[in-house]
DNA sequence: CCGCATCCCATTGGATACTG
DNA sequence: CAGTATCCAATGGGATGCGG
């Protein structure tokens, strides 16, 4: 796996080519989302989506958030980082608009 | 992997996050180039650089050219759909800038 | 409800050597 | 010069079951 520190674009673009990862980031666009509704977003077993995840969070792409109740809650946000590829992604979506 | 027919996005990032297909983009915005240079900007070994570059050609990113000369020469040139990728490719260098 | 542990397998990527 | 052949190691990712 590439090293964000080393080459950051790289280490995003590799995580951008899993499954689900791009369906993340666009569903985090309107706001926090818990773990059981991405499972359902993306269509991921938990064990991918968990390590999905993680790999986001250690990009300093998303944030994680954990709420103590019972039942437990975690949720997940776009950090500010993240957000700076809003653009990226929606100059992908309007690529694909156009040749769909 | 994924096939273009059916989720072009997805293919196309899946094939943005293998190594070097971003730079291979990237030079080809200046125009055409050959196997060789593209070896060497992308410091891929032959038998990988050829899988990217068919793969590219399947999703329609690229064409490619041979030249029935005596040494063999090939170039590999943005096509239509290729270039429509640029603001997206801008973007994400933006965002490198940013960070970096 | 969230998510880790295990097991398993197909696919893939890298290195090196070789050829039309 | 532009690839292909071969071999090997790593990894993605699905299924299932358990734990905090």
């Amino acid at each position: 796996m590439i090293k964000f520190a080393e080459k950051p674009l790289e280490a995003v673009l590799e995580l951008l080519g899993q499954r689900g990862v791009y369906t993340i980031l666009r569903s985090l666009q309107n706001g926090s989302l818990r773990f059981g509704a991405l499972q359902q977003v993306t269509a991921l077993p938990p064990r991918t989506l968990s390590l999905r995840l993680k790999e986001l969070e250690e990009l300093g792409l998303i944030s994680r958030t954990e709420h103590h109740e019972v039942p437990p809650r975690v949720d997940y946000t776009l950090t500010e980082r993240g957000r700076g590829l809003e653009p990226a992604l929606e100059a992908l979506a309007r690529w694909e608009e156009k040749i769909g």
